[in-house]
DNA sequence: CAAACGATTTTCT
DNA sequence: GAAAATCGTTTGG
């Protein structure tokens, strides 16, 4: 029997993050910073909210796995060249919506994409949204089922994540550095030599965390 | 204007 | 493990 239970020991009260957590350049930095932060969105159907455990960074025009590799500044990719701490939202595949955090100062075009949650509040109606009979890891695990359960949908792009419906919260949980473990981005085989970095970032032993596709992680020098 | 392509997930074998 | 689902974005003619 899988054990679903929260493992976060959570303070009483949360405080948003704030623009300038966004805008340190460090986008890297902010995918680890990310992991133990609290995600929340609020809709006429309810509140829900989920502990970040997995992310993956990407680092801008000079990163082959990214969409604005090269420069392609698009209608699409708009939001990435905007203000750091806005939600980029796409539609990936035609179905899911994926959610990423945009990292640096206009112009600079780099994201942290949130890979999975370990559900906190309104697990119920995230179950509902993902309709599924019962609760399982896949609840939350992965960047468009993640978004499926929050009710976020890629028409909310370029929404500032400290927005009174949509915001990322620090509730006190401080993830250990030796609990974080990082590896090979997922879905980016494409990227050539950039496929290789260790951009992502996840919380060990965490029970939502995605499951690899391949072997990893890829312990790469620099 | 047509065609290929996903920073994926689910279902079926 | 393989393949389908599904559509906006991007690229090529």
């Amino acid at each position: 029997m899988l054990d679903l239970s929260f493992p976060f020991k959570i303070s009483n009260k949360g405080q948003c993050l704030s623009p300038a957590y966004y805008n340190e350049g460090n986008t890297v930095g902010i995918a680890k910073s990310l992991l133990g932060k609290v995600l929340i969105h609020e809709t006429p159907e309810g509140l829900c909210a989920g502990v970040i455990v997995e992310t993956e960074a990407y680092l801008g025009e000079s990163d082959k796995a990214a969409h604005v590799y090269n420069g392609r500044r698009t209608k699409r990719t708009e939001t990435m060249y905007g203000p750091a701490g806005h939600a980029y939202i796409y539609l990936c595949y035609g179905i899911h919506s994926m959610l990423n955090v945009v990292t640096h100062r206009e112009g600079i075009p780099q994201a942290v994409l949130i890979r999975a949650l370990h559900p906190w509040k309104g697990i119920e109606l995230m179950r509902q949204r993902r309709n599924k009979k019962k609760l399982d890891a896949s609840l939350t695990r992965g960047p468009g089922s993640l978004c499926q359960a929050m009710g976020i949908h890629y028409s909310q792009d370029n929404t500032p994540l400290w927005s009174t419906h949509l915001k990322i919260e620090d509730w006190g949980l401080h993830i250990a550095e030796n609990n974080i473990l990082s590896g090979t981005r997922i879905g980016v085989a494409y990227a050539q030599e950039d496929a290789l970095r260790p951009y992502r970032f996840w919380i060990k032993d965490n029970l939502f965390v995605s499951k690899a596709p391949r072997p990893y992680p890829l312990i790469s020098k620099n």
